[in-house]
DNA sequence: CGCGGGACTACACACGTGTGTAGTATCTTG
DNA sequence: CAAGATACTACACACGTGTGTAGTCCCGCG
C-alpha cells in the first residue's frame, strides 16, 4: 500500500513537479534520504530523471522542498484537527492520519540523516515539548534534556517501522497498525515504569557521572538558536 | 574523542584484523552502515582497503563480524556488571560504560539499516523487555506492542545522538552527556506523562481505528521466529 | 638455508551515482 | 499565426563505490 502525500487527489491530476515531490517524500521516508536515488524517484513519479533536476535543481534542493512541504502539511493537519474541535486527543489522533503518518516517517529519516532544516525542525519539536510539559504541570529535573529525549523517543518509533512491525506482527504503516503502536505509546506514558526507589538509585548513580564533568552540571545555559 | 571498542588496549597492540573491526564498528555507528566506506574504515585502521577484504571478504561479512562482536561485548559487560553485584541499577548503569555506549549506537544504526542479524537482535531485546515488564508486575493492554515500542523508544535515543546533543547542549557521546541523557530517560519512565483521563480518551479514539481492522484486534498470535 | 603460506599493498575494473548538456515537444501569449 | 518560454527527454561525463587480481614482504618451520 502506498500513501499519497497529496491527500485524496489522483496521481494523474497532479503536475509532474508535485508528483516528483510526492514520490521523493515517500521514497525518502521508506529508504532513507541517502539511499534514495534520483532515478528511482523519477521512475516512481513516471518522469525522466532529468526532469527532477529541471524542477528542483539538485537532490539537496529536492530534499529542502520535501522538508518545507512536510512541515506545511503537518501544520495543515494540526490546524484541521484543531479547528474541528478534536483538541481532546489531537496529540495522538493527528498521527493516525495517513498523510501525517508518512510525514512523521519522513521527518524521522530527516533527523537521522541530518541537515540544517532537520535540526531547526527538531528544535521546534523540543520547544513544543517543553511547552507541553510545562502546560501539563510536569517539572523534570532537567527540562531540556527531558524534552530532547522525549522527542527522540517518539521519533524513534517512526524511524524503525520495519522492526516494530515485525515484532508486533502488524504493519505500522497501515492506519490500524499505527493506531495499535500509538496505543502502546499511550500505555507507556500513562503509567510509571520505575518505582520511586528504582528511579532514585539510578539518579544517584548517574549523577555521580554527571557531577564528574565540568560541564555536566550546567543545565540552563542559553539555547543554541532561539 | 574516539572510543576504542576493544576497551583499554592500545591500538598498536591489536592485530590488524581487530583494528579493522574496531574502526568499522565505530564508523558504522557514527555514519551509518551504508554511508561508511571500506576505504574510510581502512584508513581509520591504518591499513589498505584490500586488507579489509582479505580479512573479511566483503562489506556485508565485515558487518556480520561487527554484529557478532557487538553482541559479545554487550554480553561481557552485562555479565561483568552482574557479577560485580551492581544489579540494582544494571539496566541503566551498563549503558554509561564507554564501550556499551558505542555498541548501543552501533546497534541502533544496525536496526535502522536492517539485516537478518539486526532483526534477530531486536527480537531478543523485545523478549528481554517483555520479561522485564512481567517481572516488574507491569501488565500492558498489548504486551507485544508495548515491548516493541519500548525498545524502539530506547534505541531511538541512541540513533539520533547529534540531535539530542545539540538540543541538550552537551555531547551524549561522552560518558557525562550520556549519563545526563539517561537520567532524563529515567525521569521520563519514573512518572506518568498522561493523566488517566487523557489516556482513556486516547485509548478510546485509537481503539476505534484498531477495531476497524480485521487483524488489528488479534494480539496474541504466535511470535514470528521464537 | 629454502620455501610455503599468510599478511599486506597497489592497481584496475564494472557499476551506479548526481550532475551536466543538447535537443525536442508543448504550451502561452502578443 | 509566430515565437519565446517552459516542460520534458535522451545521453554523456566525472566520480566514488565494492570488488577483483597480481604481486611483495615477512615470519615460521622442514
Amino acid at each position: 500500500m502506498t500513501i499519497d502525500p497529496g491527500g485524496d487527489r489522483a496521481p494523474e491530476d497532479l503536475t509532474a513537479r508535485a508528483r516528483i515531490r510526492d514520490a521523493a517524500l515517500r521514497i525518502f521516508a521508506d529508504r532513507g534520504i541517502d539511499q534514495a536515488t534520483i532515478r528511482e524517484i523519477a521512475k516512481a513519479a513516471g518522469v525522466s530523471s532529468g526532469l527532477v533536476r529541471h524542477h528542483f535543481g539538485s537532490k539537496e534542493a529536492l530534499r529542502d522542498a520535501c522538508d518545507a512541504y512536510a512541515v506545511e502539511r503537518m501544520n495543515q493537519i494540526r490546524q484541521q484537527i484543531f479547528t474541528e474541535g478534536r483538541s481532546r486527543d489531537q496529540a495522538f489522533m493527528g498521527t493516525v492520519h495517513p498523510v501525517a503518518m508518512l510525514m512523521q516517517r519522513y521527518l524521522a529519516r530527516s533527523f537521522l540523516d541530518g541537515s540544517e532544516a532537520a535540526a531547526a525542525r527538531f528544535d521546534d519539536m523540543v520547544r513544543l515539548s517543553e511547552q507541553w510539559l510545562t502546560d501539563h504541570g510536569i517539572v523534570p529535573r532537567d527540562l531540556r534534556a527531558y524534552a530532547a529525549v522525549f522527542v527522540v523517543m517518539q521519533m524513534g518509533v517512526f524511524a524503525m517501522p520495519e522492526q516494530v512491525s515485525r515484532a508486533m506482527g502488524a504493519d505500522v504503516r497501515t492506519p490500524e497498525g499505527n493506531a495499535r503502536m500509538l496505543a502502546a505509546m499511550v500505555d507507556i506514558f500513562a503509567h510509571p515504569l520505575l518505582t520511586p526507589e528504582e528511579a532514585a538509585m539510578s539518579f544517584e548513580a548517574l549523577d555521580r557521572f554527571i557531577a564528574r564533568s565540568p560541564e555536566g552540571g550546567a543545565r540552563n545555559e542559553a539555547r543554541p538558536k532561539e
